[in-house]
DNA sequence: AAAATCTTCGAAAACGTTGTCGTAAAACTA
DNA sequence: TAGTTTTACGACAACGTTTTCGAAGATTTT
């Protein structure tokens, strides 16, 4: 590791200055004359010095890069984010690193300690569907290191926030259900504590309550792991279709519990939308090429990275701590296709 | 960040004892008596005292944590292969972080000298359809940063790769392709000097030599961003289309590639495999619910993560320089559904 | 009882950087 | 010319660890 690095004093060595001098030579200092600055950024340039980040961070406790913890990264919505978030976050100079917590509440926790301690300068994250307890973020928070949530919030933990209008998708989308003409809509949605799921619920029942339909809760679902374990949604599904009055329609709440359900349904060859009609939450760049082309609530998933990464870097940034925080709320679209 | 932070100066304060000798204690060195360690580790757990692993990498040079560089990470078979990684990386106490480089050079570049210089362990990777120069990573690894390539590999550098049996899928689905009574078979691929491409190309030639089949340039489409932008390969689509002998029949080289093939064909409303079959290199798990349900060469992805892992993992912890290096080759599954 | 050996700990250096402070020489002021 | 300020640089401490070395006290050996 350390055979071909070159540091700070090889280069004072070289030139015959201190230590001090070039790094200030290098930072540009108006304490350097600009001849020794000049010397120095050549002969710098010349042999390929990169100063140590680490280091850097050690000395200033800064390190211009940010983490990113979310469940999964092969996950279209997420993909999205994260893409959001480098386009910002490059410009600015923060490097990205991502980790995923596969929906473990341990794995979040040891990645959230170990970012902390490696001494990133911010966090985005989207809460693990295992994770009820969120103590760990607020330790680091504690501690200093700003966070930002996005898509899966705490209530508890006192930052800025950034979701999709995630009541409005749900409304619009069951809303459009019903319209098709659709009347026992069923709903298979994440752990019961996420805020996504919350808010998704709200959606769909109200759409239901308004257009005075029941709401029963034998057709509301819930798969602890997010539809990380396919037999959760398997049993879901099957528990649906067991039912007495099965299910016409059907709201699916993320991603992988949209390609899941489609996948089941196509499995035990049912006839999409025929029997059973499907619109879900999915940002999924293939919906147009599934069987059949799937209706989607498709949330603005660059945007919100985008948007939490100015967040981020604001708190980051800001001289003075900041105690107003914001909740931006990001539209959804509701996009028709042939599966309702 | 620093506020509430815990070092080992604090436990030595409030202990009484030096800091060396907290650090020893932490560590279970002889030198330490056993009361004096279990006072020290007692009191350290009871304060929740984390170390600090970047001044543990300052001082040590390692920072048990490796580093994966894969284009995009919204492609189920980069996500699949880094599930593989973290699987094993997990287990042996590294943490993994990713970053993409969007099939960009400049970025692959930045991003190398990034985790080099934050001192990662080690590096995982696979290469940009941009790069056609892989000079950062030869330095890196020379300045003793251990570096394992998977899937697109480059020739020139001597280290541990780990690919699949690219020749033998692309060889398979045109056989199959062949078998189904297609005579004009289309190659939709990567940039020319990804060895993914070489090796999938030959695959393909061979199979049509083998069957006495003549093979065609105009029939061998090329693209340099490795279908990161969808006009390249509709571009390629579009000639193949307007070909006096339209091809029968398409092999498409990567997952991005497929999937982009069908939502285009399907655009144009082609009858899939009716007008022209399709077989793809491709990982996605929603291959059964495409429409068609889609032909696959699938990767052993996770497997070629894990095997990459203990490869680095061997290089990383390995005492003495390793030379003699090698390449492993682990076999595709070919999946026939209805696309062809 | 003196000498040798353990045992147990602390002082200090090191990793690569930055920032504070001190200081010699040069430039100005009176 | 003496005093004051400015310029341009170097010494040193610090960030949080680990490790080498030395040394005091305890224990064993002769």
């Amino acid at each position: 590791m350390k055979s071909g690095t070159i540091t700070i004093k090889d280069i004072s060595k070289a030139l015959g200055l201190s230590v001090s001098t070039v790094s200030k030579a290098l930072r540009g200092s108006h304490e350097i004359s600009a001849e020794t600055q000049s010397l120095v950024k050549e002969y710098a340039g010349r042999i390929n010095y990169k100063p140590n980040p680490i280091a850097q961070g050690l000395r200033k406790g800064k390190s211009k890069s940010i983490a990113v913890i979310v469940p999964n990264i092969d996950n279209n919505f997420f993909s999205q984010v994260i893409n959001g978030i480098e386009s910002i976050a490059h410009k600015k100079d923060y490097n990205v690193i991502i980790t995923q917590t596969h929906e473990s509440y341990e794995r979040e926790v040891l990645t959230t300690q170990h970012h902390f301690s490696r001494s990133v300068d911010g966090l985005i994250v989207s809460i693990s569907a295992e994770s009820e307890n969120v103590d760990h973020f607020e330790e680091v928070q504690n501690k200093g290191l700003p966070v930002v949530f996005f898509d899966r919030v705490p209530d508890k933990i006192k930052t800025h926030k950034v979701i999709a209008n995630n009541l409005q998708g749900a409304f619009e989308a069951t809303q459009h259900l019903i319209q098709q003409g659709h009347r026992h809509i069923a709903h298979i949605t994440s752990s019961d504590f996420l805020s996504i799921t919350a808010e998704r619920l709200e959606g769909y029942i109200r759409a239901l309550e308004v257009n005075g339909l029941p709401v029963e809760d034998q057709y509301i679902k819930y798969c602890a792991h997010g539809g990380m374990i396919k037999e959760e949604t398997y049993d879901a599904l099957h528990e649906l279709l067991a039912l007495k009055n099965k299910p016409d329609a059907i709201l699916t709440a993320s991603d992988r519990l949209s390609t899941t359900t489609l996948s089941i349904l196509t499995q035990l060859k049912m006839n999409v939308p025929g029997e059973i009609a499907l619109v879900g939450f999915t940002n999924t760049i293939s919906a147009d090429i599934f069987n059949p082309p799937f209706s989607a609530v498709v949330q603005p998933a660059f945007e919100i990275g985008k948007t939490a990464t100015e967040l981020l870097v604001q708190l980051i940034e800001s001289k003075r701590p900041i105690s107003n925080f914001e909740k931006r709320v990001l539209n959804t679209e509701l996009i028709i296709r042939k599966s309702s």
